[in-house]
DNA sequence: TTGGAATTACGAATAGATTCGTATAATATT
DNA sequence: AATATTATACGAATCTATTCGTAATTCCAA
């Protein structure tokens, strides 16, 4: 599986989340983080289909980019990757030190409490 | 704080674990994994010291490196950075994303339900 | 002591990511 | 219709990371 650049990754995410859009849409999108033209924002979404990361739409003059691999499938891929590279591969190091932060609300907790029962049961099977 | 390279991290890491160590050390473990020559493995330390990520002691002819920086608050900034880029600053996604991939044994689990308990406990007071 | 091995220093080549200027074409505005 | 705006294409510059060849130096061993 190919990695995304860091820039690339932003592109994604705004491809995920707002769904097939333009160039234009993109480069607002970036611009209010970010300070950078907008050819640079078009190259950078060329090549992303040059990798295979987006697909395009080149119907109408305003070409259309979308997303070519899934949000959830990408980021479980780069979390993987991530905790070889920092954790030595260990998942649960990577956890407690993510939620050693004190930055974790009560609800998130839950959440994750709940996660882990349910991890339980299915170890349990 | 710097951010290292993915090289560089791979480094640290030895440093972290061995201790000061000389270039031939460094490259011999580094090797283990990776096929590239020993000066490769000479510049990117120089480099590093001369970012601030290790220390060099010039005493001898065998210079000897030490990490700089300190593998907790190293770690730290990593994911943090690793969890803005890629799960929005949610560091729950991103728990309840690394504990999902179903590789967690029960002895994890558990390390990491006490640590829930014990932020539960802070978060009450 | 002399030759080989190990080490550092240094420059340069390569590769990938990022950035932008400019040219060209299509569309919209007046 | 003429002009301004918007879009794509493309090449090139820059920057960072990585890799390695080569030279100079020091040390060790025959």
């Amino acid at each position: 599986m190919i990695k995304p650049s860091e820039n690339e990754l932003k592109i994604l995410q705004i491809l995920w989340d707002k769904g097939p859009s333009s160039v234009r849409d993109v480069h607002e999108k970036i611009s209010e983080n970010k300070d950078s033209g907008y050819t640079t924002t078009l190259k950078l979404m060329q090549i992303m289909v040059n990798k295979g990361l987006a697909d395009r739409d080149t119907t109408s003059r305003t070409h259309i980019y979308a997303a070519a691999i899934s949000e959830q499938v990408t980021k479980t891929d780069l979390l993987s990757r991530f905790i070889s590279a920092t954790f030595k591969g260990s998942s649960s190091s990577l956890v407690l030190q993510a939620l050693g932060n004190g930055k974790t609300t009560q609800e998130e907790l839950d959440e994750i409490k709940a996660l882990i029962s349910s991890i339980e049961k299915t170890n349990k099977k």
